[in-house]
DNA sequence: AATAACCTTTAAGTCAACTTTAAGGCCAAG
DNA sequence: CTTGGCCTTAAAGTTGACTTAAAGGTTATT
């Protein structure tokens, strides 16, 4: 069966040797074979396994909730517990839409407010929006 | 007319001491007067200052943003230049916002798919749609 | 045989926005 | 007059997710 070397996972995954490294002491990779010369062999599928990786953290999680993930596909565990996981990350992103779009309101009503003309001193509403009062 | 020792101006505006003597270094507070003993001695307007800092993080305005915009307050500079930072994160602010919807869209989608039954291995939902693709 | 292009390890650097630590000076209360 | 609680500085540590560097071994090509 082919084996690849970490430049060539490196290479097909996309993901920088350095990274995998770092990966495997972080236990989101295995620890792969090794050659006679101490070289990592890896098999085809941590291709497969470094994409998740990738994936998974465009989708915004972090590496702790990726090497959750991880362990419970490795331990052919509960899918209850995956839905927990991706459970808990949609509340965490609801609230930073939530958060977000609080900013978002407030900032677009006092830009919409402010001409942009004049001096900064006696009342630019941007800063005293910024300065009367969070959230 | 009263000043403020670090320690008084910390407890006023909920920023600590150290905190404090960071923003100086970083040119957010500006350098303040001395007693002999060479301690700190601030006015009192100094707690409104920190209090903008304060609200200005809490809009998501980095350091470098926030800075900016005291520069241009304290030059009493011109308004279509605090117009113009302002705008900037707001489109920071809607494509984070973009960003967070889509992966929210289909994280909900995917959980209300997945019956959080059976086991991992052959098609948990939820490994699949990481698994599959990014966006 | 030499050289380039890999691979190995450990350690240190990066970014933001601080916090913590260390080592010491100043001042009010008991 | 000493103890505790402020204040001073510079330097190092924190978190997350790596990257870069240093120093050296291996393999492939010329």
């Amino acid at each position: 069966m082919q084996t690849l070397s970490i430049g060539e996972l490196a290479e097909r995954s996309g993901v920088a040797s350095q990274a995998i490294r770092f990966y495997e002491k972080e236990k989101l990779m295995p620890v792969p074979q090794r050659t006679d010369a101490n070289y990592r062999r890896y098999p085809l599928d941590a291709v497969a396994r470094l994409q998740f990786i990738v994936h998974a953290k465009q989708w915004g999680f972090t590496l702790d909730e990726i090497r959750e993930l991880l362990i419970l596909q490795d331990a052919n565990g509960d899918r209850a517990q995956a839905k927990r996981i991706a459970a808990e990350k949609l509340y965490k992103i609801r609230e930073q839409i939530k958060h977000l779009s609080r900013i978002e309101a407030v900032l677009s009503r006092t830009l919409a407010e402010c001409t942009g003309e004049g001096p900064m001193q006696e009342g630019c509403p941007i800063v005293e929006a910024i300065a009367e009062k969070a959230e």
